[in-house]
DNA sequence: CAATACATTAAACGACCGTTTAGTCCGCTG
DNA sequence: CAGCGGACTAAACGGTCGTTTAATGTATTG
């Protein structure tokens, strides 16, 4: 029966982990074949322990939502504005799921939608949080906000890749560093100062919207 | 000689066309068949007259290149800060060619690159002569902040595509309509009246870079 | 020890890919 | 009209892909 799982788990697990780093690195159009040499196994093995190659991929997916419930960092755009995938970024172990994270939402499958979703409400939660304490200004439309800000945050960092040298070796952690020193001091200008000197264009487009501005005058 | 040009044209621009909006619809894996069967034509025409499937795509960027500078719609983060794409969304014609340039920048190739540089300094331009007019506020880093705001503009819309329903069928202006009705509120609030109630942030921030916040006390 | 179960592999299969080949058709030239 | 060149096609080639098949080794079980 099912005695050595010590062996059982270290070749379904080793698998599994070569699938991630390499789905992370190139891509979900990698080949079983690279997975497997990845591996140090054959092909073949790969198909006999998952099935088939999505299979495969929905395995990479859950093991990866457990990781991020089980360390929270579901609490992703954290406590500082500076992005949302920076407090996984300090932990060496989890280099690997931050690729595949980011191909993920990046190619637009299942999990990419989840995980951007986790990501607005986690904003969400933190912009209230803000509000109330009085360091965060209120927002006519607090989710679509955090939506905004979310978006801006993985896509920007997803120009940073796609922008970066040719494709040679995408270290993740070296992104977020790079985006951290390109865009913190912009993001930061934009976020207490704001951009425009006037609020002529807001005012227009709430009138816009049919929701008239400060109509105490 | 070169007499019925219009023969000519007609074939080889027809699945230059064909391999635009396929391109743009699906991604640049898309096969040479599909692109063929759009065309009409038989695969073995598409490299007769383009050599490769490579060098047809050359062709495709070399083409959305002339495009854009023809339109001028490298003015591309336009007079408001809802976006960068939509000017040119505006134009029906332009379909075919806002997919490609999205997938182009999506897929990190040659022409994404150039596109995403012209969009900084197009934004870059707007931005000091904003300054100038005294409606904008100046940054004391006005090309990272320009690159800030052009990645976060196609960013969110990336991403925006990235977790829309499945992928059948994307229809870019609709996505570009999407961006605006749920976005644009956000966005000129931000602009307008900035997110943090407090300068402590950029503040700290500013003491870290050695470029001490107000010395005037 | 014989039997069973399963991890594992090498090899092959069939589908699809980009591209090549060999040929047909057709309009132009001389 | 003969001949030539280029647009165009059907078919095939070689490669890669995901997956299947058949066989081997090996450890556990009765």
């Amino acid at each position: 029966m099912r005695s050595a799982s010590r062996d059982d788990l270290n070749a379904r697990a080793r698998i599994r982990d070569a699938a991630l780093t390499r789905f992370g690195k190139d891509g979900f159009g990698v080949s079983v074949r690279a997975i497997a040499e990845e591996a140090g196994v054959s092909p073949g093995l790969v198909i006999h322990h998952f099935g088939s190659k999505d299979k495969l991929r929905a395995v990479c997916d859950e093991h990866v939502r457990q990781v991020i419930t089980d360390t929270k960092t579901a609490s992703v755009v954290s406590h500082d504005p500076q992005g949302f995938l920076h407090t996984m970024s300090r932990y060496e172990e989890y280099a690997g799921v931050l690729g595949y994270i980011i191909r993920s939402i990046q190619s637009g499958g299942e999990l990419g939608r989840h995980l951007f979703e986790m990501m607005v409400v986690d904003a969400e939660g933190y912009l209230a949080r803000g509000v109330e304490e009085g360091t965060i200004r209120p927002s006519r439309e607090p989710e679509k906000r955090a939506r905004w800000l979310a978006a801006n945050s993985i896509g920007s960092i997803l120009v940073l890749i796609s922008t970066s040298r040719p494709d040679a070796e995408i270290d993740f952690q070296r992104v977020l560093r790079d985006w951290q020193r390109e865009y913190m001091l912009p993001a930061l200008e934009m976020f207490t100062e704001g951009l425009l000197t006037e609020r002529t264009m807001l005012d227009a487009y709430l009138l816009y919207l049919g929701d008239p501005p400060e109509e105490s005058h």
